[in-house]
RNA sequence: CGGGGUAUGGCUCAGUUUGGCUAGAGCGCGUCGUUCGGGACGACGAGGCCGCAGGUUCGAAUCCUGUUACCCCGACCA
């Protein structure tokens, strides 16, 4: 490819409204053009990048026995009712109906279409288990797209789903798996990814990972054992309280405390400890309103992910007004109003005396007892958990928090699917069976965004050369000088003649400092650069774009030295291709 | 959905407070010349009815009303 054809304009400028470098970096190297908010094109060089995303993906895919079909991107709202997520999925699932007034929807998973393309031809035990996946794009309108290419709207995903017959089966898929990721990650150069374990929200089922790149600018929050294996997303993270040593049991007692709105306020107001006060966060339900109140100790936060899944529908923070039956900044769980739904969090147990609302404006209690003072108080786990909290796995003092960009995930999905679409098969006994399915999910562009932040300097991404757009990439710097533009040409040729991909920059009169600008951007792994300088000693100039390497190469030497870099870097990447084992 | 912000040429922005000649700059783009190892310089040139729709006014990028899009924070997120 000679650079001055390539579709895309490379400029010096940021972009006013990027926030992060990969969004940066994409737009000024001519990667990619916004369309609309979260919507992007991909242009050539980011084309070529996201082509060998897929095909590392389909590699391996492939190795594990998957079998690639392709589902359709518009779907009948039928197939969505089936599986009762056309009620239950939110607004990010775009509902539309065709001139006949059929109601469609565009997928944004493909769960469904999956089942149905299968449900037919899986009813003897004797074909399972087995694979299905596509690479193909995806439409969720989410509420806020950001970040360039990190959270958009349309995005080209793999996901696969596999079916089995047993639990232990599905398990064992799950481990290859598990194991295939960590080889599409490795190989793609970003072998630091790690998994975490995850929430399944609206998927359904127990089990599931996700593959985190770890950087500051990430949008999910993780929790590390220092000490031990533990990784967990914030949102499924178990929370051990540490309970105060401190404090007696006490007389309940009703105390005034005007304008204490806060837990703050009434702690200062009381000179109370406030790991010995019961903060409250009040939601309502979605669906009706229902008041929703959580208590945590007052040094906790709520975790909403794990709240609404005890709650079993979603919920919103609530607006409390006067005439509600709840006191705002008042709330305690002793003697709460009986329309309110109440969680306790599993840090207020055991505490032998707490300061928490009295639930009438301007009062609080304290020397609460909830064990002794409620009726059958039960505790559950609702809150999240903190920087140097208890480690859920080993015991030890030893969490801490990092963020990190969700490249991937994997679930078992259980029975949820075939169950409710009915898709049964028939065991060598002659009993029907729900089968058991998993599903794999991969966001590709995501991933060639998440890697262009991983390895980036000021001047533009480091591709690795494993899905870099081309592997070298010739600056001629005078090509208006005649031998120059001649020995470029033919190292050209020569090297695409060895089979390797080329970027050539031919283009007159473009300066050096914007030749070399641009190949930045472009961030091709090999550079040689063709000069009159160079050609004096009958050299090629060639640096990687990492700067490890650079050497005055002779002309007649360099396709062998090039070669040899390349292989170099492939088995570097190789290298970092380790098995894993599924940890937590 | 809540809060904040922005909208002027391909990009970055000035001009709006206090309405006033033909709407500006830098980058980029085209032609020519001098240059040539980290985004050179000179000359000439093309490109914008100032997001859109109304309104006020002798006169609107600027004031008023409405509307749309985008960005940021939060809520939300298989």
């Amino acid at each position: 490819m000679k650079l001055a054809k390539l579709i895309g304009d490379r400029f010096k400028e940021k972009p006013a409204d990027c926030v992060i470098d990969s969004h940066a970096l994409m737009l000024r190297g001519g990667y990619m053009k916004n369309v609309g908010n979260g919507i992007f094109s991909e242009l050539p060089i980011l084309r070529r990048i996201t082509a060998k995303i897929e095909a590392i993906i389909r590699e391996e895919m492939d190795a594990i026995d998957g079998q690639e079909v392709l589902f359709p991107v518009v779907l009948p709202a039928d197939l969505w009712d089936e599986s009762g997520r056309y009620d239950s999925v939110g607004s990010e699932l775009i509902r539309f109906t065709d001139r006949n007034n059929s109601r469609l929807v565009l997928a944004m998973t493909h769960e469904e279409a999956a089942v149905h393309l299968v449900r037919e031809y899986a009813q003897t035990y004797t074909k399972y288990p087995f694979m299905i996946y596509q690479i193909q794009r995806k439409f969720r309108d989410e509420a806020r797209p950001r970040a360039g290419m990190l959270r958009v709207r349309e995005f080209t995903m793999k996901d696969a789903y596999s079916f089995h017959t047993s639990q232990e089966d599905l398990e064992k898929y799950y481990a290859i798996c598990y194991d295939a990721y960590y080889r599409i990650f490795a190989r793609a150069g970003i072998p630091e990814v790690v998994t975490v374990a995850s929430d399944s929200g609206m998927m359904g089922g127990n089990i599931s990972h996700e593959y985190m790149l770890l950087t500051p600018i990430g949008e999910d929050v993780i929790v590390f054992c220092e000490e031990c294996d533990y990784r967990a997303n914030m949102e499924a993270a178990e929370n051990i309280a540490d309970p105060p040593s401190t404090g007696e049991e006490q007389e309940l007692q009703c105390i005034e405390t005007p304008d204490c709105k806060t837990i703050d306020a009434v702690c200062t107001f009381l000179n109370a400890d406030i790991k010995s006060s019961c903060k409250a966060v009040v939601y309502q339900k979605n669906r009706d309103d229902t008041f929703v109140v959580a208590f945590v100790r007052g040094d906790y936060e709520v975790n909403e992910t794990k709240l609404r899944n005890l709650v079993g529908e979603e919920i919103h923070p609530a607006e409390i007004t006067e005439t509600d039956c709840l006191v705002a900044g008042y709330i305690g769980p002793y003697q709460i109003a009986k329309e309110a739904e109440v969680y306790i969090d599993i840090t207020l147990k055991g505490i032998p005396s707490l300061v928490a609302g009295a639930n009438q404006e301007g009062f609080h209690y304290v020397g609460l007892n909830l064990e002794r003072d409620l009726e059958n108080a039960t505790f559950v786990d609702i809150s999240k958990i903190q920087e140097g909290s208890i480690c859920p796995c080993c015991g030890k003092k030893a969490i801490t928090i990092k963020r990190g960009i969700e490249v991937g995930n994997i679930f078992q999905l259980g029975t949820k699917y075939t169950k409710s679409m009915g898709m049964k098969y028939t065991d060598e006994k002659g009993e029907q069976h729900y089968p058991i399915m998993g599903c794999y999910g991969i966001g590709v562009g995501r991933m060639a965004a998440s890697i262009c932040e991983a390895h980036h300097d000021d001047y533009g991404p480091v591709w690795p050369i494993s899905i870099a757009p081309w592997e070298v990439h010739i600056c001629c710097l005078r090509a208006d000088d005649e031998d120059t533009k001649a020995a470029a040409g033919k190292l050209y040729e020569e090297l695409q003649d060895a089979g390797i991909e080329v970027l050539y920059d031919d283009r007159e009169g473009v300066r050096p400092g914007a030749m070399f600008s641009d190949a930045d951007l472009i961030g091709v792994p090999i550079r040689v650069i063709v000069s009159p300088r160079n050609l004096k000693e009958s050299c090629f100039e060639i640096t990687t774009r990492d700067k490890t390497v650079r050497e005055m190469v002779p002309v007649g030497e360099a396709v062998t030295f090039i070669q040899k870099l390349k292989e170099e870097m492939y088995q570097k990447i190789r290298e970092t291709v380790k098995e894993r084992r599924i940890c937590i």
